[in-house]
DNA sequence: ATTTTTTTTGTAAAATTAAACAAAGAAGGT
DNA sequence: ACCTTCTTTGTTTAATTTTACAAAAAAAAT
């Protein structure tokens, strides 16, 4: 290896703050370092020049997620990511980020971490270069023994977690005990998210997904598992506004991130609705998966739901198919539809579905079925006259929607 | 009594058709004679001259719906039914009706038919009004007779229709014997019906609710009966383009005339889906009092609705109580919107009910709270910020909906 | 083969609904 | 008592939806 006789770094470091100066002082310039998801480790002080985007990382011990974002967007992270060399990054006046050099910190074939050069002043030079690459190499240590004190705690914490997933705690003090072991404060409401994945979860994947958790500035994520092809976060739903929206905007942009960074599709993602009591996280977690069972009987319908709370009908689904089911009744105008589709191979019941479905919007649904507004609107006509129905009572119109998709459900079950 | 001695018709007669013939000769008109409600019992032949109305009444062997209903009308059967004395009824183009006398046939204090004298080319005299009044004496004993016989018909029926509705007659051919054995033909297609009064039916009211069907002519009634405050009926739905709103107006035109003709009010009429097996009477007659019991609970909601296959969500109510119930399941939303309207004594809830039940049109909705639209606007958009929903899925207004009404309901259950 | 009925599409006018503002009263907080 | 925010209503304009009518293609009936 390149470990030459004039290695500055060389030495045993008390702390990575003192590496952090040390390097500042060889380079002149400010430095920063972070673990593999961002968060800030230790940072030179001698050094007053800084940026914007320094000053925000250090006052959130974290590099700020639109940063993150951007080194992502322009190939930075990614880079960093597959090569052991310094990598220069230009100006980004819009997210505040100067000049600067960053070198990733490797153990094996993984990432640990990364050290920062802020070019205020000067550019480094070659020679400046190989010398940064050897300060990665000595930071390696103390980073793997942050990570084997991390791993420490992270496996007690996944084995409180399942405790709370199957409802092995009941008791209040004895939650808030663990949490606080732990060093997590339990927040006063929460919310639990299930991330179905097409495949068990591998390990690299793992490491994917802890990178976005950590980088997410968000939600607060006080738990996470993995279970097989599932990923469980339960997460803090203290002080935000519109906990759904944002848990909407979170989980899919989890999804996107997983497809666009690291090309894993085919998330489904869930979460519960918010509770307060963490003696329901058992029910909580229920929640989900009975909205991922439902997700996976109507993909179409409910594509752009992610929890109980806005699944509509489609929370009664099962008990809706039973009571049909038992009493066996059948839909006296989807059958007069029926037969009249049969009879002159036409197709109201199709018609009738998609003007359901898009909420009785006449443009909307005739966009969908490719047909002019008038036509549409000529259809209905004609399915209000064959099939006894009238499209200004609300109740026709949910009666024929759930035995609609109570059909369509029942004839996928008979494939 | 005014038996005479030079009564013409103090004698005994073979039948009906006879009494019919000798009224004719005496009076020298034209001479129908009707049971109580309205069905054609004999009609003179010797003498041609006639008028389209007892045309139109001696071919369909009943008099014509629209006939009876102008009688009512005008008052000349509210008349005939309150007194013995001979009614002379005007002219009525519009129905057909010529010049005519009317004299009613009585047993105690109950009217067992009418004779009727068409007025062609002669006004009757007071001496004729008096022989008039002895032939319907004289009838009285021809009309009892067939009554007694239609008893122990009626009888028979009855008997079997309770079979059928407890499904006792599970064999097709045991039923359609049963039929052919009453001289009823049964249709192919049918549909149940009951109505509720409010008391129990007394014999008096059953007299009219025998009138009042028998009138009818939109619907075949092949049996009915009466269960304390019920009045059951089996119909035919053979050739009957559009069955419910056919059903719906002749239930709506059966309440109001109970109503109109003999004050009775409060009845609910409730009707089953269209049936094609009888043996399915049983399930009929359920379906019609599930009917009864939801329009129980929710009165409003459902007073326009009188079947099943109508009912739309309310269809489901219990099963969907019953499962909110186990889940112990809040509707986030509507719990952000009550506190809301706790801390601010405002009304978002009631708004979001009524517009939802108006089917989400903000006209009607603003409409029915007496306010302008632009606060109903203003007020949705508040509901939709404060509870996090989007009008746009009706996924979310069902739920909304369906809690709001489970609310209500369980609300009535704690007072 | 031809007549009738059904279905689709287009255009334009009418009607309804939604959005944008402004004004003013009511309610809440300091 | 004063200021701010919330709520209601009115007016106007813009946008959208509904309706009416006509033409023509397609399907069904005779």
């Amino acid at each position: 290896m390149n470990y030459s006789l004039n290695d500055p770094f060389k030495m045993d470091f008390e702390s990575l703050e003192e590496l952090a100066e040390m390097i500042s002082q060889v380079l002149e310039c400010p430095v920063t370092i972070e673990d593999a998801n961002h968060r800030l480790l230790a940072y030179s002080t001698h050094d007053e020049r800084t940026d914007p985007a320094r000053i925000a990382t250090i006052i959130g011990r974290r590099v700020p997620e639109k940063v993150i974002n951007q080194l992502w967007k322009e190939g930075t992270i990614p880079a960093l990511l597959s090569t052991k060399e310094p990598i220069r990054v230009k100006n980004m006046d819009e997210i505040g980020l100067g000049h600067r050099v960053a070198v990733s910190i490797w153990k094996q074939e993984e990432v640990l971490g990364f050290i920062w050069v802020i070019e205020i002043d000067k550019t480094l030079t070659e020679e400046e270069y190989s010398l940064l690459k050897k300060a990665a190499e000595s930071a390696k240590n103390k980073l793997l023994q942050l990570q084997t004190r991390k791993n420490k705690k992270e496996e007690r914490s996944q084995e409180f977690f399942w405790k709370l997933l199957t409802g092995h705690l009941a008791n209040h003090e004895e939650i808030t005990g663990n949490f606080h072991s732990l060093q997590i404060t339990p927040a006063s409401s929460y919310s639990l998210l299930v991330f179905q994945f097409k495949h068990n979860i591998s390990g690299k994947i793992e490491q994917n997904i802890s990178y976005l958790l950590t980088t997410n500035q968000r939600f607060k994520i006080m738990l996470y598992t993995i279970d097989s092809n599932q990923l469980i976060l339960l997460v803090s739903a203290d002080n935000i506004r519109h906990t759904f929206e944002e848990l909407n905007y979170f989980v899919r942009q989890f999804v996107f991130n997983m497809s666009e960074r690291y090309g894993v599709n085919e998330i489904t993602p869930v979460y519960s609705s918010i509770y307060y009591d963490y003696g329901k996280i058992k029910h909580a977690y229920h929640e989900s998966l009975e909205v991922l069972s439902i997700k996976e009987k109507f993909p179409e319908e409910t594509k752009d739901i992610h929890t109980y709370q806005k699944l509509g009908i489609y929370q009664f689904f099962d008990i809706l198919l039973q009571k049909r089911k038992s009493n066996d009744f059948e839909n006296y105008s989807l059958k007069l539809l029926y037969q009249y589709d049969q009879k002159h191979n036409s197709n109201l019941i199709e018609t009738l579905d998609v003007f359901l479905t898009k909420d009785a919007n006449i443009n909307d649904a005739a966009k969908e079925l490719n047909v002019h507004a008038n036509t549409l609107n000529y259809r209905l006509k004609r399915i209000a006259e064959i099939g006894e129905v009238d499209f200004k009572d609300p109740n026709q119109k949910i009666s024929l929607y759930i035995d609609l998709k109570l059909r369509k459900y029942q004839n996928m079950q008979h494939l």
